[in-house]
DNA sequence: TCCCGGTGGCTGTCTATACAGGTATATATA
DNA sequence: TATATATACCTGTATAGACAGCCACCGGGA
């Protein structure tokens, strides 16, 4: 006999956790005080809140302090998408992973660029076009645009060796990330790397990072649609 | 002078942080130990473990009982996207939704679907199309399919009043989400439909969702590329 | 040299107690 | 009646003390 041994918060949060499910409390409802819960289940207060305090965080519950502890509303549907190191991802298959570049060079910043890195349309700023194989099948296209102000070497970077992601984030460590994900036709040039037929749709993921709350880069993922996908899963845990 | 009470354990957690961020320890150190922490922060350990706690929650520290608490790794880029029930969302543009009941009644489960159901191939299973409307202009096609055995009146609904979403959570709350985004040529029945040009590529979302532990929907949400988009953003918190 | 058990240090949990701060209701006052 | 005040109840935070469980390391014995 393999005896399971539960910490009591935990058991609580079950315990809460099942009522809930169960359908003796329903969302709106206001729960028992921590006071009566102690009464009742013979823990600490300290205890018990502990297991509230967590069932807050994760959405079940919602807690207003002098008046009580409700069930909260039905949560929103949250999809959580993991977006990876390309070069990571790929090994993780087993897989032959290799970078071209294909361009790699100081340019005057187009509006969108410079509105985001906070410069004037013209500006200059760092441009770089990878493209991405797995088993030299191209699988994505890395549009980036870096602001040289966070980057001065950029240039001289041997992409084929090591990623910008990866170059990036050592020298200024991602503190808040954008992502804009969309269904396009890629431009004849993109559609030529990436060795596709015409009309083939592609997932665009357009990601912008800042580092200490200013903006480091600004790049555009092409993947093939029919090569590629993104995929999450979300479970609630007791 | 309004001055800004903060609680210990916020201190102690933006402590740690800064010196994380400030290059005191770096990922894979070991930092200081709750008892270090106490004699330095002259606060109990309670309050130290509940911050070193949130933070390892958080995913900014490691933890090991009987070694000591570490630097977390450079985490991996999550994109959190939120998938909403297009309904309110285009009500909370202040924009006419309607929704069109394309098709609604029993087929055979096709395979994926039998699969997913854990029931037999041409086992009677509810499916319903239907195209939803901002202010007139197409903008999702919604195609699912329910298990009959947790949503018997499935057929009875009017959808155009009551989302298949809203009137599944009520009956099923989600325990469990899958999500799979893809871009897709949309079929010509759909493109007809969405009133699109041939050739414009659409998102497509498919997600399957569980209740306490069943599978109960699988739908399959179609965009139109030029008119939809997902976002998210994600910063970490102190 | 290799294996084994002891030991100290670390995190994980739990408790009893205390006080602060918020909210709603009842009570007293103008 | 309308307004201020007291109060009961609730959550939020903090503390000291205790014990359990886990792990790395060291020293002794085969």
């Amino acid at each position: 006999m393999n005896q399971e041994i539960v910490p009591h918060y935990q058991r609580v949060k079950r315990m809460i956790a099942d009522r809930i499910a169960g359908g003796t409390w329903h969302p709106g409802d206001r729960i028992s005080s921590e006071a009566e819960l102690v009464k009742e289940l013979g823990v600490s207060r300290m205890t018990i809140n502990r297991a509230l305090r967590e069932l807050t965080i994760e959405g079940v519950l919602t807690r207003v302090q002098g008046v009580g502890t409700f069930v909260a509303s039905v949560k929103p549907q949250a999809a959580l998408f993991e977006v990876r190191n390309i070069a990571e991802e790929i090994a993780e298959r087993g897989h032959q992973h290799r970078a071209a570049v294909i361009s790699l060079k100081a340019v005057p910043a187009p509006d969108e660029i410079a509105e985001t890195f906070g410069l004037k349309t013209g500006a200059r700023v760092f441009h770089s076009i990878l493209l991405h194989r797995e088993n030299d099948l191209p699988v994505q296209i890395e549009d980036r645009y870096v602001d040289p102000r966070h980057a001065a070497d950029y240039l001289e970077q041997d992409f084929t060796r090591q990623t910008p992601y990866v170059y990036l984030t050592a020298i200024a460590p991602i503190s808040e990330a954008e992502h804009i994900i969309e269904a396009v036709l890629p431009s004849t040039t993109e559609r030529k790397l990436l060795k596709i037929d015409a009309h083939e749709p592609c997932l665009q993921l357009t990601r912008r990072t800042w580092s200490s709350g200013k903006p480091v880069s600004h790049v555009r993922l092409i993947y093939p649609g029919s090569r590629y996908r993104l995929s999450g899963r979300i479970a609630p845990k007791g």
